[in-house]
DNA sequence: TAAACTATGTAGCCTAGGCTACAATTTGAC
DNA sequence: GTCAAATTGTAGCCTAGGCTACATAGTTTA
């Protein structure tokens, strides 16, 4: 029965919640083109939305909201490119991923289940969070 | 440089983060529901949208995903009640709640952070990972 | 080089989750 | 018992993130 906690504080973290849902698909965008850009040299719609699994009409839209924040730009039939912005995004996302996945795997998650729950949490941690997990993998190599 | 890992498993692990979200809501409500019930007797749409922060309108119409989901039911201006599916729904919620948060304050996260970090997190974990967290909980204490 | 195929882009529709504005109901104060 | 205030409900709008269908631009190939 856990007590409801203060009202301001509970409407806080809700909403901090529900924004992080919509950074959360330009986070993994941007990982995405930045590993495209690394492995094939470059990364097309139709290869970002092959892998995402959905339609390349979907990821162009959200290249759109990419290039509207500043993270990427395009040259239509020609890919998608990350600014400084966007591959410093990229470079803190999977950062961050790589933590949360090792994190779980030292608590005994298997490696497939690892992956894949980090895909959902890594983007609700928090950098004090993401501090002490780094501490506590430290602490026990 | 994470490699990319196949492509069916990418788009299979990012449905399932986009599906989550929205029964992140539900699961949300369902728990706010059952400890308002318990906590003052009643749950009503206002102290609902209080304490998420939200307009009672917006409050009001998540209350109606409840209802067509079968998680709860309402008579108009007596406030809101669970189903049997509800309450259960909302019993698995809040102890993967509080394993979450106990898992992180273990891990030497701020109880405030822990908290607030929970809330996000606590949708995207699998069985798998939460009978992980269970057990490194009881291996230390 | 023209035709066929593939890739890209656009338009329009849907649901979820927000909002404000307004209408209706209930409660409480006189 | 009536009137004002608070609560609840409804309507309509917005953005994000999906989709399909269609149009256009490149690329390949016969």
């Amino acid at each position: 029965m856990a007590k409801l906690p203060a009202e301001g504080t509970q409407a806080r973290r809700f909403g901090k919640t529900r924004s992080a849902q919509s950074t959360a698909l330009l986070e993994d965008y941007a990982e995405l083109i930045a590993d495209l850009l690394t492995g094939e040299g470059e990364a097309r719609p139709t290869d970002i939305a092959r892998r995402f699994g959905v339609s390349h009409a979907t990821a162009i839209k959200t290249i759109s909201r990419l290039k509207r924040a500043g993270l990427a730009t395009a040259r239509p039939y020609r890919g998608v490119f990350l600014t400084e912005k966007g591959h410093a995004l990229a470079d803190r996302v999977r950062v961050r991923h790589r933590l949360v996945v090792d994190l779980l795997r030292a608590l005994g998650v298997p490696t497939e289940a690892a992956e894949a729950d980090a895909e959902g949490i890594e983007h609700h941690v928090s950098e004090i969070t993401l501090k002490a997990f780094a501490q506590f993998l430290r602490s026990r190599s």
